[in-house]
DNA sequence: CGAATCTTTGAAAGACGTCAACATTGGTGG
DNA sequence: CCACCAATGTTGACGTCTTTCAAAGATTCG
């Protein structure tokens, strides 16, 4: 689908905790990623993050700030050593202009995304820390394919809690055997029950 | 720009309080308001309602869902009196199709209302109710012109909060001067300040 | 090994939601 | 046009969820 930008730009290694690019600054070019995980998170006034998505294989992330025409609203960091492309803007766009199954590809990405973050903002106005740190333990056992590994503070920002509240919660879903704790490593044991309390059943 | 779809379709008048379109539903077509204004909204799991979007005079809305291929995620549903002109899918298709500054304006829409919306998740997972509702009197002073006409549940349910607790913060703002209230009118006499409290730095 | 960072725990304060009762408003039929 | 009912708005009290602060324990990395 989007081998068309197989041979555009250049290939770059990045550490962990590399930044990709910055809120407030203006867009150079999009990056696909090739290996690693990449998380877009935007910061609040008083500097503290909130993780929106994780972005892993595969994905091209930080064409929103090229096509809305204004600086991120976002930042974008590395996770862990990264093997990234880098696609220059205009050479993004050229493909926009010219491919229309790229582009219409980015554009059902756009749309999706915009409907994902309308349940997003429900969920982090209605439900309760338990109830979201369950649905997002199910969300990125997907992304990290049964062995969730996130620092506790980056698992808190991307709940929107605090730290301490996050490792509360943690704890609780491990005495009651829902997952398994291995220092950073986490494993779902009781997907099904996750779900439900995901669903204020429980 | 987008007059392009001023002959197509037909032009409709709904009463307040009626549908557009509901969650779940595959959509058939997208609408301009013409006069009147809408809520834009999703609902939890148990039925409340987060309004999203307001939107009013010469917005399009409901493209979202039929560029994304999925169904509605959130409803849509008059708040007063509306005057809508709604273009059918496969209309407003053949225009994004063949029209390449229309097709570019949505995909402008689409990103920037993306990057909105990492803003509103940062909002409300971390600042408080005080600091949200002066941000969306402000904002939604612009909406109005001067004069927000919503009920304290519309209004509560923008902010993301109850609505017994919208109407405590919206007396504290009375009470200290920052805003006239006169039934469901509300009217803003401190934006100066009003701002400096959704920055959080009184 | 030691410094720095990350994690965990406890206690206390604060924000927020919920419940129940009451007041006000707006719309409808008589 | 008025009276009445239903819907909406308001207030107080209370409980709970969540944050914050402080401090101790664990881990990591040079």
């Amino acid at each position: 689908m989007e081998q068309i930008l197989d041979e555009i730009g250049e290939k770059i290694d990045f550490k962990k905790n590399e930044i990709l690019f910055h809120d407030g600054n203006h867009p150079k070019g999009v990056f696909k990623i090739l290996k690693g995980k990449v998380k877009i998170y935007a910061c609040g006034d008083d500097g503290k993050e909130h993780i929106i998505h994780i972005a892993s294989k595969a994905e091209i992330i930080g064409f929103r700030a090229i096509l809305s025409g204004v600086p991120y609203k976002v930042s974008a960091k590395t996770l862990e050593y990264c093997h990234i492309q880098f696609i220059k803007k205009l050479d993004f766009m050229e493909v926009m202009n010219s491919n229309t199954k790229f582009r219409n590809n980015i554009i059902v990405k756009l749309s999706r995304e915009l409907g994902d973050r309308a349940l997003m903002v429900t969920t982090l106005s209605q439900k309760t820390v338990k109830s979201r740190l369950a649905l997002s333990l199910i969300q990125l056992n997907e992304i990290y394919n049964g062995t969730i590994t996130l620092s506790r503070e980056d698992l808190a920002n991307f709940i929107g809690t605090a730290t301490e509240n996050l490792i509360r919660t943690l704890k609780m879903f491990k005495t009651e055997k829902l997952i398994h704790i291995d220092g950073k490593k986490i494993e779902l044991l009781n997907t099904q029950k996750l779900n439900e309390i995901g669903k204020d059943l429980l």
